[in-house]
RNA sequence: GUCCGGUUCGUCUAGGGGUUAGGACACCGCCCUUUCACGGCGGCAACACGGGUUCAAAUCCCGUACCGGAUACCA
């Protein structure tokens, strides 16, 4: 039997992070076995449904690249075939028309209404005190013809008990006496969901339910449709629920965008890394067999500790197993009024992590896409041949320790497709997000771009000869190296020979000049650095300077712009 | 209220009768360094509480506390 899993999200928001994380697991667990993972939008509560939340849906889906198999099913164009269970379930005798007429609904706090009713119900009541459960099929039908209006609800058995093995939480079960004679049709026809999903999940053969917690109590119901429908049910696996800081429930009206999948794609979280992390929120991998797997049949080894959390689709995919789901809830931190905070610190390092040691040629395309909605995309930085494309990819069997980039390349040529590789290798060692490659990044890829005060201050204020000595410095620059594009200088050195613009050639350079003035080499370089990239922070000053390349780098030494602000 | 779950460092977690209770993130310190990071090394930090069972309990059992879920003609 091949496993059938669905995801079956009701479209009345975004997605949320709960309910990606169960798509996640469901569609690692249809992988793992070769299964099914289907799509399943629950949209049959017509009030808060909309089109709108479900392409939000199928746009976060699509993000986390969690492709589902078959067609999508919407849960509403099946209503007359749950109306048809439901009458089959009537004319059996194992539902009931109820001609009570139905409860005004108390539009403020539902759930507090619920639970008083239910607190106040408390004690003597009996759930098959309905006084038309045993109303005789002529005066049920007699009544039902002459217009008058009822709900069909489940004839739920006086005595005996509902019992299923959930994968996560071991044996369920629940005395019938706590479970109500539940409604299975409004009296306006609408089928409710129990029913509706026990029919989709038959018509759509699933074989394993893998939803959030807070339906483990609804499963009870769901079996006593199953059994009076004498179908046997799919296997039931529930995951722990996700919870905000301090153990509180996550919730879209309180905590607003933090628990939205849009708000990581749109703040650069790359989607390998995301899936990564919710994998961790209630699963971990068996690190005795991982452990095993890496050191290749080393016994000794108990655990590999690092390379143990980071793991790509496909490794997630051979390790997971609903056995190791855990029982307890997960916390996701965070803390809106700490911008460092804003989000789970682990999610934010395991961006970090990724954007720094994925292969190189894996985070090109994300990068490029960073910088075209930036508007600093380049033509020149399109692969302009075979031979580069391949160099690059090759890299890319290295995994995801692969440090540093194995892409050796000549980075002088300013504009190039090289250039633009050998950049973004140099520059993601010390970003976090993919948005860092376009606010960080700008300088690299635009001559327009700001300079942060508190660096002017730090590096340039403090030191007002820089204001002339960095100029110098250019002129320097000017009249030792080569010019990169020709590959020979045109202007005649002073020194005996001109140089290549090469980190060694600009270390001599530099310090030459640094001993010249008296100064400390921290100095010119820490004002150079804020000069070229407006910043205070970044790579090596002397890749900096190579990967500027000579002529920038001359520009922008000789610019009085920061200077002036 | 009732029913059902859960509880290992601040957080994510490993471990499920004998462990110096392990790792990751975060935090702190040191090293590296022209800056900031990265990286390396080290540190801080946990078995909710109370009873049992046992030679031995974080681990098994029973209570208590706390937290969560469910209890709809919502999904």
């Amino acid at each position: 039997m091949t496993v059938r899993v669905r995801f079956a999200p009701s479209p009345t928001g975004y997605l949320h992070i709960g309910s990606a994380r169960t798509a996640l697991f469901n569609y690692l667990y249809a992988r793992h076995t070769g299964g099914k993972f289907l799509l399943r939008i629950e949209d049959t509560d017509l009030a808060r449904s909309t089109e709108e939340s479900t392409r939000s849906i199928l746009d976060g889906l699509a993000w986390l690249e969690l492709g589902h198999d078959e067609e999508i099913v919407f849960q509403s164009d099946n209503a007359d075939k749950h109306r048809t269970t439901a009458k089959k379930l009537l004319a059996e005798g194992k539902a009931y028309r109820d001609f009570t007429p139905k409860a005004e609904p108390t539009d403020a706090n539902v759930k507090d209404t619920i639970k008083d009713r239910a607190r106040a119900a408390q004690g003597e009541k009996n759930m098959r005190d309905n006084p038309y459960r045993d109303l005789s099929s002529e005066e049920s039908d007699a009544r039902a013809t002459a217009g008058e209006l009822f709900a069909i609800r489940l004839k739920v058995a006086e005595t005996g008990k509902t019992s299923f093995e959930d994968a996560v939480y071991g044996q369920q079960e629940r005395d019938y006496a706590e479970t109500e004679d539940l409604v299975l049709l409004r009296s306006d026809g609408h089928p409710l969901y129990n029913l509706a999903v026990v029919c989709d999940d038959i018509e759509m053969a699933i074989t394993h339910v893998v939803r959030g917690q807070d339906h483990l109590t609804n499963t009870h119901k769901q079996v006593l449709i199953y059994e009076a429908l004498g179908v046997k049910p799919p296997e039931f696996a529930h995951l722990p629920l996700i919870l905000a800081p301090g153990g509180k429930k996550l919730s879209k009206r309180i905590h607003g965008e933090i628990v939205s999948m849009t708000t990581y794609r749109d703040a650069g979280f790359l989607a390998a890394a995301f899936r990564n992390f919710l994998a961790l929120m209630g699963w971990s991998p068996n690190s005795n067999q991982y452990a095993a797997d890496l050191t290749t049949g080393n016994e000794e080894i108990k655990v590999n500790p690092c390379v143990g959390e980071i793991m790509n689709l496909s490794e997630l995919i051979d390790n997971f197993s609903l056995e190791r789901i855990h029982r307890s809830p997960a916390i996701f931190n965070f803390d809106s009024n700490n911008p460092k905070r804003w989000t789970d610190d682990k999610a934010q390092w395991m961006n970090a992590e990724y954007i720094r040691t994925m292969p190189l040629a894996d985070v090109l395309p994300f990068v490029k896409a960073e910088l075209k909605s930036a508007k600093l995309w380049r033509e020149e930085y399109e692969p302009d041949g075979r031979a580069l494309v391949e160099s690059i990819s090759s890299t890319a069997d290295e995994g995801p320790d692969h440090r540093p980039s194995g892409v050796a390349m000549d980075i002088s040529e300013n504009g190039s497709y090289d250039w633009f590789v050998g950049c973004v290798d140099l520059i993601r060692q010390r970003f976090f997000t993919l948005k860092d490659f376009s606010a960080q990044g700008r300088a690299y890829f635009s001559e327009d771009f700001d300079f942060d005060p508190a660096a002017v201050e730090k590096n340039l204020s403090k030191f007002p000869d820089l204001k002339t000595w960095l100029p110098e410095l250019a002129d320097r620059f000017e009249n030792e190296f080569t010019d990169e594009a020709s590959g020979s200088s045109l202007h005649v050195s002073k020194s005996s020979s001109p140089l290549p613009f090469t980190q060694e050639n600009i270390e001599t350079v530099v310090k030459a000049f640094t001993e010249e003035k008296g100064t400390k080499l921290g100095i010119i370089m820490n004002g150079a650095r804020t000069l070229l990239t407006g910043v205070a922070v970044g790579p090596s000053m002397l890749s900096v300077f190579q990967t500027l390349g000579k002529e920038r780098s001359i520009l922008r030494l000789r610019s009085q712009i920061a200077w002036n602000q």
